[in-house]
DNA sequence: TTGAAAGCGCTAACAT
DNA sequence: ATGTTAGCGCTTTCAA
């Protein structure tokens, strides 16, 4: 049975031509110094015995896989989802491919992933970090063996490495902003307990706006919770036993925001009655009722960014490039704050 | 400058410990007759050295990447991601990691894949066919390298491989039933032009349940377009058009179903006043208002089984396997269907 | 323009 | 229990 024939190398091309492996491998890689014919031999014999490059032993030989590993919290995230489609898009024709991990917004399958990719002999990396990584070390071996490594969105000030964010202060600010210029007066905040800068830059936005219009900070109604829709609903719970009620909620994301929504609709206090407003501009935030006011973080410019940046550091490994790129935020405009 | 330290290899470590090679192999990877002393002093001098294994020499040498290929067409819709996500738990303590490749729902985009997925050397082929595939010769090199090939929601008969799928027909029976139970009687259909069998399965199971329930066929009733928002609502357009304007709608995923209410609730035909039905249960599908009814796919089950497939696969390659695997819908009863 | 040969890092049969 | 050695399939230097 079985008998499977054994997949078709260089060397039965070569043989099958009486010509050495050397010429094989020249002709089938484009090196100019080859006859024409021979090429051309070599093509056309290739593909009669169906051979198929082992990307392995090559990339063993000359230690480039082409390969970049790409860190991702989850692919639930439409963000996320969009930011892969847009790498994927621009290295197409660069000759590079991407293979994904998801860390779960888990530090310990993060440091499992880097560990992984390292092994897989990646180029290079590209990651957004997980919601519980407070410590990078996990990371300093990639520098080490001197490979690009890209931050984007959820970075990291002790990596020294070139990032994609978005300007998450001003983000947090235009939220904050759109609120007070639709009449709103004593807006919550629901975010997260984990302290990764794009969350607390996007309530220093906040709380600059609040400042910058002589509006009162109130501590109690910052919320330290989740981001879900289940924290969502629960965020406003607590938010309507406060004493004095908010009249506006700004979300650290759509999923909290659709949660609040819920919540706000069951107690009567249908949005914009109440303001929502998240952040991503998921896909499901256009179409609920009321269609949810958001923050457009523009992955795919994020994404494009990202190849642009490692293409570089690909081209000219010596220049310590420490660049970052800002994206600026759009602020989306929809039902949940038209008052 | 640069000067960078060559990665640690097993030379290195048996250097240092004045052993040979095979003896610090065989002390990493758990082979059983070798001294303790000498296996945790491999170990540590491993750790010492900072060690990393280069898992592409081991795949070159051993013909195993341990690397599992995944096809889909595109992660932007939820119910792929979901599957992914339940392959990588299901794979999870297994060894076998993923590697991804977005068809985008192009035939050669998906051929690309097939193609740069063998060439990477993978241990096997996890694939959803996109839109255009009509034909699947590009898989019978898989089939030929006697890897493991399985197919899930979008499969091809012409493929005689292990498959995982959705009762389809009985999907567009349950929701056709659903909808004539809740009274309506002239229902349409709303699907894409591409031949493929979960949506030819879907329209026999809606015209099977028009038949059982004495209700009348009326061609003028299926659409065939695209499925996106923009089709639904093209589709509505359409409909409304007809002399005898249909009372509901089934629509062959979410999105489309999606676009449909839109232009209802523009044109004052608010679901359920025109029932709407899709097919996926995608993020957005029980957040939207109306809530919209839908056919659950049970992606996290799909992704539980194909990784079941694989294992066994891998675990007796002789025995040609060709189980099809029958994942049972669920009707989704929400808003969009309640009269 | 082509060939010969070394070697990328690892595994595993065969020896001892 | 450990050592020796021959590759896995490819690239690339050096030589012709």
């Amino acid at each position: 049975m079985s008998g499977q024939k054994k997949k078709t190398t260089i060397y039965d091309i070569a043989k099958e031509l009486n010509i050495t492996v050397s010429t094989v491998s020249r002709a089938l890689s484009g090196f100019p110094a080859i006859s024409d014919t021979t090429r051309q031999a070599v093509i056309e014999t290739a593909k009669r015995l169906n051979y198929s490059p082992n990307k392995l032993a090559s990339a063993l030989k000359s230690g480039q896989t082409h390969i970049i590993g790409v860190i991702v919290p989850s692919l639930q995230a439409h963000f996320f989802a969009s930011i892969i489609h847009s790498i994927e898009k621009g290295l197409k024709g660069s000759g590079y491919r991407v293979i994904l991990y998801q860390s779960n917004e888990s530090l310990i399958s993060e440091i499992n992933g880097v560990k992984t990719l390292l092994e897989a002999q990646v180029d290079g990396i590209m990651a957004s970090l997980s919601l519980e990584t407070d410590n990078v070390d996990h990371f300093s071996e990639v520098i080490k063996q001197n490979k690009p490594l890209i931050l984007f969105d959820r970075v990291h000030e002790k990596l020294d490495v070139p990032k994609v964010i978005l300007d998450d202060f001003k983000a947090g600010y235009t939220a904050t902003q759109h609120l007070i210029d639709q009449g709103y007066k004593n807006i919550a905040y629901l975010t997260t307990i984990h302290q990764i800068p794009i969350f607390s830059e996007r309530l220093k936005g906040y709380k600059a706006a609040l400042a910058d219009n002589d509006l009162p900070l109130n501590e109690e109604n910052i919320i330290f919770g989740g981001l879900s829709i289940k924290d969502g609903r629960f965020g406003v719970g607590k938010l309507m036993r406060l004493e004095h009620k908010p009249d506006a909620i700004i979300a650290a994301d759509d999923f909290t925001a659709l949660g609040a929504i819920k919540k706000l609709k069951e107690i009567d206090q249908v949005p914009p009655k109440i303001g929502v407003i998240g952040f991503a501009n998921e896909a499901f935030s256009a179409y609920i009722t009321p269609t949810l006011s958001t923050i457009d973080q523009h992955p795919n410019q994020m994404g494009t960014e990202c190849v642009k940046l490692f293409l570089d550091m690909i081209k000219d490994k010596s220049a310590h490039n420490t660049s970052t790129v800002i994206i600026e935020p759009s602020l989306m405009e929809r039902q949940s704050t038209l008052s």
